[in-house]
DNA sequence: CATCTTTCTTGAAAGGTTTTATATTTCTCC
DNA sequence: GGAGAAATATAAAACCTTTCAAGAAAGATG
């Protein structure tokens, strides 16, 4: 305690009082102060780390509120050696299928009163190292992480746990929670088979992304399995974007004989497809067929509405989001491995084919 | 340095050495001492805050390299006071419009590498105050927001700058960036005049929305001075989302006149409508015309391809971030306000209308 | 009433950085 | 070679919390 001279002659003295601080932020000391109290009871009283007699907590608490106190959650940080972030690196917020992600991740961090960092790598290995060593240097509690293609995602022994999203990077060895790729693309191929299609050409995705070529093995599967053999001209690999997916679909449609139908290993390929189909000067689905692979809302708008495997983005976040929580929350179970169901969504986009094209 | 017993007995012994530190990271405390030189000195280094002999300073970088060292940015934001992150505060990432803006910041972040903080407000004033609250609590660089309706957003003095975009909470005297609406909304208008359409029904979307209200505002005025009246029951106010646009436009399709044209302020809602008009058994645009507000890239693809007002979402992100980046550097100029120019992007779903149904 | 427990409360250290004031070295010039 | 100035290095404080060890108060027991 400096001291203090008695009141009256406090206009003259100029004391040395603090110059007015530009209204930062109450601290705990002055809590304490205030509740002429020490530091440590504030601390106690706010987390509840210790019994505190109640007129002292109520005192406390009741300067806590006057003074409008908020924790400083950089020092809480450093002290407890972790904060309450989740660090989220996804390829692009700007791809339509992740935001349902992200929100799921969201939804589940709210309530625990998480707070995401959200960063993009454009699926560039190097932004991707770049935000996991910035993200790191905030001590976050946990990371969840749709990983770029060969990248190497390591989880530090003593660091944040991290769940891998979506696509399995290459060696890696912990938690993921992803969809069934494979299956997906067997549904799709087994639909297009059932509706008669012989002649298919596929727009894949990135091969070195686990999911793209598990939706093609998937498709591959089923057309060994019906004996229907697929020309590897006939399976074009694109970018999972519009434009790619224009290209492709612009390069199949100029194959003889002409495929009748097109599958693309996500909706945004698709979407280039029917534009391609469209520019064409063909029509879909009486010329050629198109099934695609997400299921986005925007998909039941298109011209026609676009026949595709749905699988639940929300959900992957969703659930992606709960099981860092049990981590963080020091769960030492063993790895799991997280695997969602995809739906086929049958709209106008594919049609049956005429018979007499059938292989007798 | 606790006492080492000679290696022999060490099985015996149990020495108290330190527990294994769980794989914590290296500090600057440890690069000091490795380097055989001052806390300071490595901090002077790394920061260039005083000149430092070549061979020392390379001395430091070295050992900073070999030992993997990377800053603790929660001390490094607790003793300067603020962090590299960036609060970003919207209302769903999954309304597609947002994805955008948030791409636009993300990059103009990124280059000066601040971290974004991302929060979803549901429109709800509770949850952004929430929000707000928790964020401020990280000492962030600056905060971005697209206010939800109602919000009372007050940028304290001392406090990290605020820039507002898209729509202007109630009394804001502060940073904003947006889209000129109001010719927006006055533009739509005009087309749909030019086509021959008088009797014109529109999808508001919630009032108290800055950005609806004043793309609706626009809207009436450029009616009103082409002396077109337009009655009550023709504008519905909806959600800014697909379902309530749905909704809508079911009720203007039951008025007596029918509209020829509806005007929906947002593209959701727009593509709501289509469906309306399919579900009704009408074609757009032959019976009614339609025309939105955003454009989205998935508009192009909607049967048919809508006619719309395209804003620059994001551009919007991007001039925000930026000139939140000035605030945080310093600049002091009085309040800035971007406007951003909206472009007419006709598309399919607006069709002339035939003479015979013309006001003579 | 003295002593022992138990329950509250406190002071101080620690966490990793930046920064200020001071100490030390190097250099310049007589 | 030595004084003084300039350049470089350092120690210590500060930022705001949590937590540990220890002190003080209250209650219980003989």
């Amino acid at each position: 305690m400096t001291k203090q001279e008695p009141a009256p002659n406090r206009a003259k003295t100029k004391p040395a009082a603090e110059p007015v601080k530009p209204a930062s932020r109450v601290t705990m000391q002055q809590i304490a102060r205030a509740a002429s109290v020490s530091l440590g009871t504030v601390s106690h009283v706010l987390n509840g780390t210790a019994g505190v007699r109640e007129p002292l907590r109520q005192r406390v608490l009741r300067t806590v509120k006057s003074l409008g106190y908020e924790p400083n959650e950089l020092s809480r940080g450093l002290r407890m050696n972790r904060t309450n972030m989740i660090g989220m690196i996804i390829p692009d917020i700007t791809n339509p299928f992740f935001p349902g992600v992200v929100r799921g991740i969201e939804d589940v961090a709210y309530k625990d009163s998480y707070r995401l960092v959200l960063c993009n790598t454009d699926d560039d290995p190097d932004k991707e190292r770049t935000y996991l060593g910035q993200i790191r240097s905030f001590l976050p509690s946990g990371i969840l992480i749709i990983p770029a293609p060969d990248s190497v995602i390591v989880e530090t022994p003593g660091g944040p746990p991290v769940v891998c999203i979506d696509r399995r990077p290459e060696g890696w060895r912990g938690d993921f929670v992803t969809v069934a790729n494979r299956e997906g693309g067997y549904k799709a191929a087994r639909h297009l088979l059932e509706m008669g299609h012989r002649t298919i050409g596929v727009i894949s995705g990135p091969s070195h992304l686990t999911n793209a070529s598990e939706r093609l093995n998937g498709f591959r599967q089923c057309l060994q399995d019906a004996a229907v053999v697929i020309n590897p001209e006939y399976i074009q690999e694109a970018l999972f974007d519009r434009e790619s997916g224009y290209t492709s679909a612009g390069r199949l449609l100029q194959l003889l004989p002409r495929p009748t139908a097109i599958f693309a290993t996500n909706d945004l390929m698709a979407m280039g497809a029917l534009l391609a189909i469209r520019d064409a000067k063909l029509r879909c689905p009486r010329d050629v067929s198109v099934i695609g692979f997400d299921g986005l809302d925007q998909t039941e708008l298109t011209d026609p509405a676009l026949t595709t495997i749905y699988q639940p983005g929300y959900q992957l976040g969703y659930a992606a989001a709960r099981l860092l929580l049990e981590r963080i929350g020091g769960s030492a179970d063993p790895r799991r491995e997280i695997v969602l169901e995809t739906e086929l969504r049958i709209r106008n986009s594919v049609s049956r084919i005429n018979s007499s094209v059938r292989v007798a």
